[in-house]
DNA sequence: CAGTGGTCTAGACCACTGG
DNA sequence: CAGTGGTCTAGACCACTGG
């Protein structure tokens, strides 16, 4: 009785889904046919179409209708989490090691990773992230490297990497933002397998993010990166997981 | 003028959020605050307000208002897409090599894999994704290894998977369901090096993917497994991308 | 307690699709 | 053209929070 009549119209639509009933590209009722079927109002039938429509189950077309999607769980996500929270929620403890911080001149080769021209300023770090159980036993989890756009973080080069992530530094000086990232399996250079302390010719999964956001000029609006991160994670211990629930 | 009032409220708000005037932690106007400010119906301003909040940009609490969400970029998401529609979207042409498709009986060591008691029937397939380029060049890009339960797809041994990739099949014939998936970098075993025609010790982007489904039966739902996939992808060529934008 | 967000109504006008 | 989805209004009642 409690359950929202929004709900019970989208639990009633998947139940014809899973069965079979409706299948991918048929349509599903209009608005006005749930408002009537289940005696709402055609603003709580269209929320149910509307919801289901953002979790990916239908696809709306103005003027024509409300249709089953073609495929659900082919194109799905991986989350990528700050890493300290990921090992907090183990019951772990996570420390981390500063291994450089330091401000650099852009040369050539990294021109692009940052977009900033040569011969810019910007912040540069190294963080070594190790995860401590609780019998004390100590292993590092990540490796990570950051060219940091020295406009956005002024400050950057004075914070404790000890205490708060570069990772949760950056999202609490520039919080909206837009992001690529991708993830590769990779043999690591030998410096950095040291540091992860494996052995040579341990596969490593790389995690590449490149952070963005937009210049407040009253007249134009110029998007720039406000930071390049590469991750390292010894490979095949580290998993990066995911859980994805339709509807 | 043609844009939707919400859509300004919502603007408005990013804006404020992005000058830093509003940081993590701080309450937004409420709905009766932006619907007087705005001149709207309070169901317009609860959409701007609601819209920000499902893309992480606010946080609302029933009876204490809405605020600026703490952290952004931290847990963002890679997309996992389908490796035909993938390659087709590069301009390149899929192929598919099927290795393996045959009926199986579980095992031990299966037997958590497929969720099925020892001595079940399941299928399994194994199959070879190439990506043909423009001037006709190929590469293997993904070894695809599947055990696959009998009941929900009856059919599977029937299929061509030259035509249709064995992820798509399983959507049509599963719309809807569950997943957990997850990525390693691996050394693959001698014979997955073979058929990825890779160097002994080049690492591998393995991805793992178990889907759910929920019986019908009347009286009880039951959770139970409908495929549990594994993808290995040469590394370091393979990239698992995604795009995160905010708002 | 006043104020907040969560659900819902019964209307309205619009842009768009398809026959 | 009738029917669809997209936006919007001006109300309502409720559960919940905080002082």
């Amino acid at each position: 009785m409690n359950t929202p009549r929004f709900e019970v119209i989208k639990k009633h639509i998947i139940a014809y889904i899973e069965q079979g009933d409706w299948r991918p590209g048929d349509a599903v009722p209009s608005e006005n046919q749930l408002a009537e079927q289940f005696e709402v109002s055609r603003m709580t039938a269209r929320r149910a179409l509307t919801e289901l429509t953002e979790a990916g189950v239908l696809e709306r077309v103005q003027g024509a209708g409300t249709f089953v999607a073609e495929q659900l769980p082919t194109g799905s996500l991986l989350e990528i989490r700050n890493i300290a929270d990921e090992i907090h929620e183990r019951g772990h403890k996570h420390l981390a090691e500063v291994i450089c911080l330091e401000q650099r001149t852009t040369t050539d080769a990294e021109e692009k990773l940052i977009g900033l021209p040569v011969g810019s300023v910007y912040f540069y770090s190294q963080v070594k992230h190790i995860e401590e159980d609780t019998r004390g036993k100590q292993e590092v989890i990540q490796f990570e490297e950051r060219y940091v756009n020295s406009v956005v973080a002024p400050h950057y080069l004075e914070q404790d990497f000890t205490q708060i992530t570069p990772s949760a530094y950056l999202s609490s000086v520039s919080p909206l933002s837009q992001a690529d990232h991708w993830v590769e399996a990779i043999l690591a250079p030998a410096e950095i397998e040291a540091l992860l302390e494996i052995p040579t010719g341990t596969p490593c999964l790389k995690l590449s993010r490149r952070t963005y956001s937009y210049q407040q000029n009253p007249t134009k609006k110029q998007k720039f990166i406000v930071n390049f991160a590469v991750l390292y994670h010894p490979g095949p211990g580290y998993r990066l997981g995911g859980h994805l629930i339709a509807s």
